[in-house]
DNA sequence: TTCACTAACGCAAATTATTTGCTTTTGTGC
DNA sequence: GCACAAAAGCAAATAATTTGCGTTAGTGAA
């Protein structure tokens, strides 16, 4: 039985993996990440290094699976006024979350996986919740952009940059939404 | 003094880099990539393991080492006619070379290690390329997509869907290239 | 409720990888 | 050639990973 996708709720598989997250988010939150092994992990899960290389194999799957479950978005995106507007403030959260030091980070684990479900789940996430802004631009007959050319001009540029360079300042998001809604309206 | 930046060309040390670097190449050509480890690379490279510890840390950084030297162009960008002729050209090869298996591998290999210097010097790499492309256009008075277009809106993309989705066909790159061109003439 | 069944866990021994102190080699500048 | 320093070799110590086997806990049927 796969015990990844759909443990059920209170089981003792369940227990174990909320365990294991959490000592794994405790950790990353407080010590050098080059210090977070799994048997220190098991230790503060209360559960033998075994358990955890069955389940996941390596740190690297591990520190995926968790960084995934972590960029899962907490609720849609914030009603402000127009499209536009929502659009802007999502952007300019999402930008600053992935940008961080720990968001970073998270972006890297999921990537490093070799098989890329985590990575594709992660983008999955963030296009539903363009997909939300697009239905609300909809029912306001707003004009707006497609998804893809969300996901081309807006979310790639901020990933890309996020990921190769160093460099990323908060106006460049606000430039990216300007240009994308232009080009959509023309 | 830094051995990874300027190894005196022919010294023990570039001997070894050499040596290491074949090794991993040719391991991970034949092998599965879980297999590879740092006491069979030093074995096939006749050093010892705790060379390898020590110059590169650990088998993510060497894997890092390896891949960004890999994704360094060996030459410049083909001459086809126009710019943009040989823009589509350059970047039908380097999306197909990005999207193989051992591109993908490569990408998260560089990806993966905690500092971005290697990611910052693969981004180098496209963005010398892109700059000679641009350079020629200049040459030939033709209109031409500046650098930060040709970064957000067609490189971005081709690297955000090969990392995190699978699918990515050919047109898409001309698609792109179609798009960039049209805005920056407009 | 009980009972049989199975997936997941714990334990511990065996294997493998990593770290480290010390010695030796090799290339460089004087 | 000689002295110096950086990098490599070697081997012992430590730490992580794998694996076989016994145990536990949740599940479904009677």
């Amino acid at each position: 039985m796969g015990h990844r996708e759909n443990p059920r709720p209170g089981g003792r598989s369940a227990r174990v993996q909320a365990a294991v997250h959490q000592s794994v988010r405790e950790m990353l939150s407080k010590m050098d990440r080059a210090d977070v092994t799994i048997p220190l992990i098991a230790q503060r899960a209360n559960v033998t290094p075994s358990t955890i290389y069955r389940r996941w194999g390596d740190l690297q799957e591990l520190l995926a699976d968790v960084a995934a479950s972590r960029l899962q978005p907490e609720g849609e995106p914030a009603r402000i006024g127009s499209a536009r507007e929502d659009l802007e403030a999502w952007v300019e959260q999402y930008a600053d979350e992935m940008a961080s030091g720990v968001g970073r980070q998270m972006l890297r684990d999921v990537l490093a996986t070799i098989d890329g479900a985590n990575a594709e789940k992660c983008s999955g996430y963030t296009q539903q919740q363009l997909c939300v802004l697009i239905a609300r631009a909809r029912e306001n007959g707003e004009p707006f952009p497609s998804l893809g050319e969300l996901m081309d001009h807006l979310i790639s540029p901020i990933i890309y940059r996020i990921l190769f360079d160093q460099a990323f300042d908060a106006g460049y998001a606000r430039e990216l939404v300007a240009r994308v809604m232009r080009k959509s309206n023309a």
